[in-house]
DNA sequence: GACGGCGCTAA
DNA sequence: TTAGCGCCGTC
């Protein structure tokens, strides 16, 4: 498990009242920010701590991977220069009765500061171009001791709650998406039935992705009833174009499918499976994913790999990855 | 007056 | 890529 430091200075009532925290998924300039790309590192269970106004105010634990979702709109005018779609993670935080103030303890806390991406300056004040930091089991123990001295409850990785919307979020905004197309008046009604349809991967898509894919690339699963069309690109991310690119698929059986819409395995170009470290090994196992160094799935063609591309860059949870 | 989920920029 | 510095709105 993995600890976290969280300044919510604007947003720390809407993040606290909604149980979750949300980054966009880059800077204003479209540069990627370590501080952004750590959302897609958290896992369920790790401890989240939060820091607004100089002071600790609620400790909270993580109840789901990171995934894409709408910024909130409770967010009002604070986050207007923030992309409209970024990244989430639901937490059930609990507030602090009597916060501590971490400046009054640099002394202590200092030398167990991160050299890099550090949440605090070594004078104890806040960062401003922090967002989600990672911190040391250490400081992490000092935090919730400080904390317990302070007459604070303990919070626990153990008071894990089951909330985790990722399938609510995705389908609210997949079902504006089709909306969207409904009633769209370029689209002939054929075509918007298609396009309705390659969300599930079935339809014509299904029939696009037959030219290139023969079989689950990682099960070997060749009988097509028990195969799952799976978009590369996400259908929710894709132009309409690309919603029925048969490039911008894979035959998938569903448990692989499950773990790469989700994020949890991605490919490279050259075709070798890429593993999240987020997600457990055994785990990995037990659904049909060999837990070997490398696996090779063979050849992709160049238009598979953009879509990979955007898959590795947007979808699976590693940060820090250049590709 | 203090400070930060910034925006630039230097190296 | 990272950290430092100056800006300025908000607490």
């Amino acid at each position: 498990m993995r600890y976290w430091w969280v300044n919510q200075n604007q947003t720390y009532e809407a993040e606290l009242n909604g149980g979750y925290i949300w980054s966009p998924k880059r800077n204003k300039n479209g540069v990627r920010n370590q501080f952004y790309e750590n959302m897609r590192e958290v896992s369920p269970g790790d401890l989240v701590f939060s820091f607004r106004r100089r002071k600790i105010p609620a400790v909270g634990v993580a109840s789901s991977y990171c995934y894409e979702a709408p910024k909130p709109d409770e967010f009002g005018t604070a986050g207007q220069n923030w992309e409209k779609v970024g990244w989430r993670v639901d937490v059930a935080y609990t507030e602090m009765s009597e916060p501590i103030t971490p400046k009054a303890h640099i002394d202590v806390i200092r030398p167990l500061l991160p050299g890099k991406y550090s949440p605090l300056q070594q004078n104890g004040d806040g960062l401003q171009s922090v967002y989600l930091a990672a911190i040391s089991r250490e400081l992490a123990d000092l935090l919730q001791q400080l904390l317990e001295g302070a007459g604070n409850p303990r919070v626990d990785t153990d008071n894990i709650s089951q909330l985790d919307r990722s399938d609510l979020v995705h389908e609210e905004l997949e079902r504006q998406i089709e909306d969207q197309i409904d009633q769209s008046i370029e689209i002939e009604s054929t075509e918007k039935q298609q396009l309705v349809k390659s969300r599930r991967g079935q339809g014509l898509f299904r029939l696009n992705v037959q030219e290139y894919e023969k079989a689950c690339r990682i099960s070997g699963v060749c009988d097509t009833r028990f195969l799952i069309a799976s978009h590369i690109k996400p259908w929710r991310s894709s132009t309409n174009v690309e919603r029925l690119d048969g490039e911008n698929g894979l035959f998938l059986s569903p448990n692989i499918d499950s773990l790469f819409d989700r994020g949890f395995i991605s490919f490279d170009d050259n075709g070798n499976l890429l593993v999240s470290p987020v997600l457990d090994t055994q785990v990995m196992s037990q659904l049909g994913v060999p837990a070997v160094q490398s696996l090779n799935v063979g050849r992709f063609t160049s238009g598979q790999m953009k879509y990979l591309a955007h898959h590795r860059r947007e979808v699976f949870l590693e940060s820090g990855r250049q590709s």
